[in-house]
RNA sequence: GGGCGCGUAGCUCAGUCGGUCAGAGCGCACGGUUCACAUCCGUGAGGUCACAAGUUCAAGUCUUGUCGCGCCCACCA
């Protein structure tokens, strides 16, 4: 092992120790024993057209987050790593290509065009998982999956038939959401509704028996399609004319008046008109009074032969068309400014247009009331937990959903029409099976022929956490690992992915699919604003990785925030957070430094493991500090595991990184050259504790930060291996294996008395700073310590090096009178005086002690009033006696305070 | 129309079970070549916890209302 940089050079280190993980078989389940319980997650598959952005970062880095520590728990840890086919995405792409090579996919047809998309697929699929591992995620590669692969294929066939079978998927004609650019349908989730400026037209409807009705629509265009006008069975404006014949514009197609309550009498004219083939209210309000339904429009939008002379128009031209011709008849009323709520294809963004078409369904409320059932019970567990509310109320309101697409990338729809009968068709896993299925409903020699649709990308991934694992197979992954553990993901797919796997599971597994669904937010630029590439504020997590290492991008995303809040991600807090791993680094660089400053020699007898651990034997061997740090040490422990046990992750690696830089580093490492210093058995001693705290704080670091932990437990290791000081290095061979910390013993009385030092130490440092003192200078001191004493004497070297004192003209007393020219530093009863040759002003110092004073009794006055009031009886004695220990020890700061200032004010 | 979140230091955000002087990072000011780290160290300034009322011995935290910002669902022509 080379000599440790000075600064840390992640660029050097990252890849190379991936590999090395990987290399070692630590990223399967096969790296713990076969009765190890499992730990699973499924990764959200990333489209295979993906480009890594800052969402996958974040969903990488909080499940490598949960893989990485059940893996050092003992849990045969399981990440499935996976990519999506994304229809319509992978499908746009080649077609792109294709324009670009001065062809289409409908020119090459479709066998060709899939031969390309696979080609596609292979040639830049591997792009984006590539760059999962450069997020350091550690995926158990070997049983990575593609929603299109030929087993994930048999899953959903399997699905389909079973589905179909029991009578949960239908065809039929419905309006459906047409995206007109896409030539499919889309599911309702995959339509957005944007709030445009627009009109809204107000026009005459005829009469048949002369006269008219005024009407007002935002798409005159649909009037085309118009089978009837409806009011609302009370308006009296309108009652004489229900039953009536109106005259659709131009067309002069006659139409019944009907009545019906969904019309709401105060808006727009209070008629409205109907067009069932092009609007999903009306479709209803046709249904309902079996009204027909005229289809004006083809499959890309233009018009068709119903609409007259406007066919073969686009849909906007023939509403100004449309709206012209009338005003020359006369037919407009006016045209007033309105907001609309246009609906937008969430892919590509077209205006989405809805038509009727014949396409397959699926009925989901059996399935969604088992889900509902199952969050209600607290069978899956949601975080954070205010997105119940937010499932509850989709599931309850679930519509059928649209799974059949009218693309060619995707899988095949297992139906097969008999004889060129589309009425007629035979559902099957696969031609074979559909063969002998037909020929034994139809006879010889029947004619089959596919489906020529394709199905919902969401389909197959609704299966994901079970097809991954070998289904419909009976496999030996599937028994062990499913029910898998935690799904994590965004938000924003709550409805798409997490919700359908649920049902999917719920209905063929009789499971479910996984006991908590872990939530995260958006990741915003640093002003909040969502990352667009229109914006240009998109931050690319290599760019960032390449800048700062991925850990310190892991740890900013993972401490950044709270579960299902977004978060704005600044390139300064990712810069702080290189420093972290740099921080880390430079305390192990300085232990490892250390190392043989001590032999074997030194060591004392006696178990020191048992010392930090859980026995109480040898502890004499520890000082104050090595307890103080071994209690916060064990105290940090326990809020991790509690705070990771809740999903609090971000609060936990805040935690951790508070400890290791303001505890460890700033002040045990700083006390820790004293003890080394001290030589023999304390420093042998101080070598093991300090080793002992960093390799228990990289060990709750690695699931955050796994590249500089284990680059730094590496270095460690290897070094306590060198050293043979005596310090047997760890079991492990590498910290993403090694064992998860558990608390060890603690001594809060020594501790608490610790914090008298620290606190100690800073009023000095205060005083100096505030008196010009230059750091370099050691000033003397008389420090009155009344009981603490003894314990301060026994800090006496550590006090001095961290406080910068004179060693040699040092007094610690239960009493000192104070020396002339001395500035006072009170610390509860601890009084220190430092006779600040020449820089001490007199009157300054009243001033300052006065101001000291005032605080001090305002806090005395504050906590009297306290302690006198209900609070003394009501509240719980522990949190009363605190309040008294408090005042008490301002009253003893008051009083030196005070005894100090009279001793100052001439007589 | 229904639901949710947010509002805390100049900026970006934490704040667990309500517990008594409100935290971090960055930025700012002052001082530092202390032999791990200038990607560093020390000291400091900076707050009406949006506003109002309530519950409580005790409220940033719980309740209600108000204001402001954002999001989701539904989709009035």
């Amino acid at each position: 092992m080379p000599e440790m940089p000075k600064a840390y050079d992640f660029a050097e280190t990252e890849e190379q120790l991936y590999e090395w993980w990987e290399e070692n078989g630590w990223f399967r389940p096969e790296a713990r024993p076969e009765d190890a319980p499992p730990f699973v997650i499924a990764i959200p598959p990333p489209n295979v057209t993906g480009e890594l952005h800052m969402g996958h970062a974040m969903f990488v880095a909080l499940e490598d987050l949960m893989i990485r520590r059940a893996r050092m728990q003992g849990f045969a840890a399981l990440w499935i790593p996976g990519t999506d086919h994304a229809g319509i995405a992978t499908q746009l792409q080649v077609e792109k290509q294709l324009r670009a090579e001065g062809t289409s996919r409908r020119e090459i047809g479709r066998e060709a065009f899939l031969e390309r998309s696979w080609a596609w697929k292979e040639k830049y699929g591997g792009y984006i998982t590539q760059q999962l591992r450069r997020l350091g995620a550690s995926a158990d590669w070997s049983r990575e999956r593609f929603t299109l692969d030929e087993g994930l294929n048999r899953a959903v066939n399997e699905a389909f038939v079973r589905l179909h079978r029991m009578g949960l998927i239908y065809r039929g004609e419905y309006l459906v959401n047409w995206s007109p650019g896409l030539q499919t349908a889309v599911s309702d989730l995959e339509v957005e509704y944007s709030e445009e400026p627009g009109f809204l037209y107000y026009f005459k409807y005829p009469l048949q028996e002369g006269g008219d009705v005024p009407v007002a629509t935002t798409r005159p265009e649909t009037i085309l399609g118009d089978t009837a006008l409806a009011v609302h069975p009370d308006d009296e404006r309108y009652q004489h004319l229900i039953g009536k014949t109106a005259l659709v514009p131009i067309l002069e197609r006659e139409i019944p008046i009907i009545a019906d309550d969904y019309v709401d009498p105060t808006f727009g004219t209070g008629a409205l008109k109907i067009t069932p083939g092009h609007d999903p209210n009306d479709f209803e309000i046709g249904q309902k009074h079996d009204l027909p339904l005229v289809n004006i429009m083809n499959r890309d939008a233009t018009l068709n032969e119903n609409a007259g002379p406007y066919a073969g128009l686009d849909r906007f031209k023939a509403r100004k068309q449309l709206w012209e011709d009338m005003e020359d008849a006369g037919l407009t009323l006016r045209r007033e400014e309105h907001t609309l709520n246009i609906p937008r294809s969430q892919r590509g963004g077209e205006i989405v247009e809805p038509l009727v078409s014949r396409q397959w369904f699926v009925d989901a409320e059996p399935m969604a009331n088992m889900s509902l059932e199952a969050v209600r019970s607290g069978r899956i567990q949601i975080v954070p937990e205010r997105f119940v509310r937010v499932w509850e109320n989709w599931l309850e309101n679930i519509r059928p959903w649209c799974i059949s697409r009218q693309l060619w990338w995707g899988h095949r729809i297992p139906v097969w029409y008999v004889n060129g009968d589309p009425e007629t068709y035979v559902v099957a896993h696969d031609e074979q099976i559909a063969y002998l299925a037909a020929e034994k409903m139809f006879g010889e020699d029947v004619q089959l022929e596919q489906d020529p649709d394709v199905l919902d990308t969401w389909f197959s991934s609704a299966l994901w956490p079970f097809s991954t694992l070998g289904w419909p197979q009976d496999t030996e992954d599937l028994r062990r690992f499913f029910p898998t553990d935690v799904l994590e993901t965004g938000y924003d797919i709550l409805f798409f992915w997490v919700a359908r796997m649920v049902m999917t599971s719920l209905l063929f597994q009789n499971d479910i699919p996984f006991h908590t669904i872990y939530l995260h937010g958006l990741v915003r630029d640093e002003r909040g604003r969502k990352m667009s590439k229109t914006i240009g504020n998109v931050v690319d997590p290599l760019q960032v990785i390449a800048d700062y290492g991925t850990d310190a991008l892991r740890f900013t995303l993972l401490t950044g925030g709270t579960p299902g809040n977004d978060l704005n991600l600044s390139l300064d807090k990712v810069a702080g957070n290189r420093n972290f791993a740099n921080k880390i680094w430079n305390v192990a660089r300085f232990i490892v430094h250390n190392l043989d400053t001590v032999t074997a020699a030194d060591a004392p007898t006696g178990s020191l493991e048992a010392a930090v651990g859980q026995r109480e034997a040898d502890e004499g061997l520890l000082t104050d500090t090595d307890r103080w740090i071994l209690t916060q040490l064990n105290d940090l422990i326990a809020s991790v595991n509690r705070l990771m046990g809740n999903y609090q992750f971000g609060e936990a690696g805040r935690h951790i990184y508070d400890f290791l830089w303001s505890d460890f580093a700033d002040w045990y490492v700083e006390a820790a050259k004293v003890q080394l210093g001290q030589g023999g058995a304390r420093a042998w001693t101080t070598v093991y504790v300090l080793q002992h705290v960093l390799d228990q704080a990289l060990r709750l670091l690695h699931p955050y930060i796994p590249f500089v932990t284990e680059a730094t437990w590496q270095q460690l290791q290897y070094a306590l291996r060198e050293a043979a000081i005596g310090i047997p290095p760890a079991d492990e061979p590498a910290v993403i294996i090694a064992a998860w910390p558990q608390p060890g013993r603690r001594y809060p009385e020594v501790a608490a008395r610790w914090e008298r030092v620290r606190e100690l130490v800073r009023a000095i440092r205060a005083t100096r700073s505030e008196y010009n003192v230059e750091p370099a200078t050691y000033v003397e001191a008389r420090i009155g310590a009344g009981d603490l004493t003894p314990f301060l004497e026994a800090q006496r070297d550590v006090l001095v090096f961290l406080a910068r004192l004179d060693s040699e003209r040092l007094q610690i007393a239960p009493q000192l009178s104070p020396p002339e020219n001395a500035a006072t530093v009170t610390v509860g009863d601890i009084v220190a005086y430092l006779p600040l040759a020449g820089m001490i002003d007199i009157a300054r110092e009243q001033e300052r002690l006065q101001s000291e004073l005032e605080s001090v009794e305002e806090q005395i006055e504050r906590l009297e009033k306290l302690l006198a009031s209900p609070f003394a009886e009501k509240a719980p004695a522990p949190i009363v006696q605190k309040e008294r220990d408090k005042l008490e020890q301002y009253r003893a700061e008051k009083e030196e305070l005070a005894t100090r200032l009279d001793s100052l004010t001439p007589a």
